[in-house]
DNA sequence: CGAGTTTGACCAGCGC
DNA sequence: GCGCTGGTCAAACTCG
């Protein structure tokens, strides 16, 4: 499949000389807070495009995968199964819209009355890749594999290990249609932040959670050093916390979250993403 | 040795 | 009630 014009060019990012530049003067203030609202412009513009194909895209898929599907693949509901025609006769439209890919599985969570987040995530793989291995930025643990009757290729279930008490399950099958294409389907919402790399691979490995504790003493020792270094230390903590916040807001948005994983990782795309209330 | 994966067994919901 | 199916559990196993 060619590039997707939802693969953001992370290329792109902020000049060099942008916000983490010293600044020093009121003039040089100034001048830096005109820089970013001028960067800030062209992001919106960058967003209004991006906006734009994505609408095209899916407009693309509804042509392609016909109405039923079309349905699944709207905003407004939670999934649908990716090959229509081999959904259960007795299943109408309007179970579809309220169903994961067979239907009656999720009768107990509507009987709950809390109808979890849902969202599909479609990722290329080579075909030789017989792993059903989706990166998405979050840490996963399998908990069981299953074949499933309209499928022959097994369908991989997850939990996040990332936060012990994360609800999230994921599961994870190759297409029927196409075997180079796997379909992950996410359950729920995480209830923590999405980890960063580095945390990822700090509750990978305890031994870099060790280099990481020792960074952070390195850097305490060095606060305490004070003198001269500490209006720079003092505008280093300002900007850090800057660009903490700007990452917060930004990884609040699922959706957000989603499309900047499938432009990391260059291969996937998200079809649906379903918000209920 | 601890964490993650595999895989057969088990359970619950659904249709007949 | 029975069989089918998807989802989950848990013991055994693997790996670093």
């Amino acid at each position: 499949m060619e590039s997707h014009p939802l693969c953001l060019d992370l290329t792109i990012g902020y000049p060099k000389q942008s916000i983490l530049q010293e600044t020093n003067s009121p003039v040089c203030l100034h001048e830096e807070l005109r820089r970013v609202t001028e960067e800030n412009v062209k992001l919106t513009s960058m967003l209004a495009t991006m906006c734009e194909s994505y609408d095209a895209l899916r407009a693309q898929l509804i042509d392609m995968i016909g109405p039923t599907a079309a349905v699944a693949s709207s905003d407004e509901v939670r999934s649908g199964s990716p090959a229509p025609a081999k959904r259960k006769s007795s299943e109408s439209a309007g179970d579809a819209v309220n169903s994961v890919s067979t239907g009656h599985s999720y009768k107990k969570v509507k009987e709950e009355g809390s109808k979890p987040k849902i969202s599909k995530l479609y990722s290329r793989t080579d075909p030789s890749d017989s792993g059903l291995v989706v990166r998405d930025g979050y840490q996963w643990r399998k908990y069981g594999q299953k074949v499933t009757k309209d499928n022959p290729c097994p369908r991989a279930y997850f939990r996040c290990s990332f936060a012990p008490l994360c609800p999230v399950k994921k599961k994870v099958q190759r297409s029927a249609d196409d075997q180079c294409v796997l379909v992950a389907t996410y359950e729920g919402e995480h209830n923590h932040h999405q980890p960063s790399l580095v945390e990822v691979q700090n509750a990978v490995s305890r031994k870099t959670a060790v280099a990481a504790d020792g960074f952070g003493a390195a850097r305490a020792s060095e606060k305490k050093d004070g003198g001269a270094e500490s209006k720079e230390i003092q505008q280093s903590e300002l900007r850090e916390r800057l660009v903490k916040d700007m990452a917060s807001s930004l990884t609040k948005d699922p959706s957000f979250t989603a499309v900047i994983a499938a432009a990391i990782s260059g291969r996937m795309f998200v079809v649906s993403t379903a918000q209920e209330n």
